[in-house]
DNA sequence: CCAAAAGTGTTTGCTCTACACCCATGG
DNA sequence: CCATGGGTGTAGAGCAAACACTTTTGG
């Protein structure tokens, strides 16, 4: 699970109660029940851990080395998850973890089993789809200003961006309602936008 | 496992000799022994039933759906093979299977389970990779002239490129090394092309 | 000498980039 | 009125697309 908070890019962290890594920090999850789709027992997974639900999950890849869990030969199939900075708040003890933390992915302690390395390929796979997928929609709340957008952007891409240049860009996508309404702050007022279709669509890129 | 043969998209089919579907195509595949890896598995699993050896393989999606095996629950984890031409020829009948045959991605057989949902992602994924990556050798022999390189991207976008815009982009991008030999002919020969490289390249584009 | 594929440059339009000033609001 | 972020247009460069003729060989 990934969101952005404070214009960092955080990842969902489990303290783990019991087994061979007991203490340590891992990326929260659990077995397939018997009937159940991949999508389905990823969702459920999240909502029993965190009460988090109706967010962009997506599967990312599937990990099957003999090495990978000290107890045994598991297959993980690990799933890319995205949350609106709203839903992004600690949930606390949940189930069979003694925490659930929002962790910066730029400084991570070390992970359990191989988690580590699953958060650096959800994080290339965000920042991959972001270049010419819609996806930025999932990192944000309803409504947004434009420079809540362009954060979204930089913050992933690692790197500034025009602020003129993103805006015709992006707008010339069509992606975008204008919204009658403004965010008031102690500054100008920004016009707040949002997404018109939240389903999977592609373009030739930002870069 | 995929390759190009006569300038289409081919598909290396299995006939099922036993099971719920006995007698349908269906992709070549099997279980992950104790110990290895996926991609070990797979490999393995490709040479057992074909012969082929030391080609493209990567990981493609992971399939859970309860339904998709009549007998239960399986869950599969799919691999994209790419084969170039002179690998390509039917390895006839091998193991557990009656057949193994090549068939055109265009016109192909109903399949069993969910095969041919299988096929339809894995061609879209070759796609998406040809676009930005230098994947196409893994379509070619070891040597080859760019009227190849081109049908290889012809074949599998769809459509027709510019020849001259074609060699200039791909001349520019520095992956192809020119060799002193020339493929004879009934016309005039063409110039041999090896990849400098064939590890993974990314790059900004064949549109 | 004919058919067929190989090889090669230039022009045009478009897209991306760089860049600076005024506006609206809260405090 | 001041500080702060919001909002806007244009000019130049680089890239992609369109396009036709000559060359080389085998038969």
């Amino acid at each position: 699970m990934l969101a952005l908070r404070e214009s960092a890019l955080h990842v969902l962290l489990a303290t783990l109660a019991a087994g061979p890594f007991t203490g340590w920090r891992a990326l929260p999850g659990g077995r397939v029940q018997a009937g159940e789709t991949l999508d389905d027992a990823a969702a459920r997974e999240l909502t029993a851990h965190s009460g988090l639900a109706n967010l962009h999950l997506e599967q990312l890849y599937t990990f099957g080395s003999p090495e990978r869990d000290p107890r045994g030969h598991v297959v993980s199939v690990a799933y890319l998850g995205l949350t609106p900075p709203r839903a992004a708040t600690d949930p606390g003890p949940a189930g069979k973890y003694t925490a659930l933390e929002w962790h910066p992915v730029a400084a991570l302690p070390r992970l359990a089993y191989d988690h580590g390395a699953v958060v650096g390929i959800a994080a290339a796979r965000l920042q991959a789809k972001l270049r010419y997928t819609n996806l930025a929609h999932a990192l944000l709340d309803d409504t947004f200003t434009l420079a809540d957008l362009q954060s979204v952007y930089e913050t992933v891409l690692g790197r500034t961006l025009d602020r003129r240049n993103f805006r015709k860009k992006i707008l010339a996508l069509g992606w975008l309602r204008p919204l009658d309404r403004k965010r008031r702050g102690p500054h100008r007022p920004a016009s707040l936008y949002a997404f018109r279709d939240r389903s999977p669509r592609e373009v030739d890129v930002l870069r």
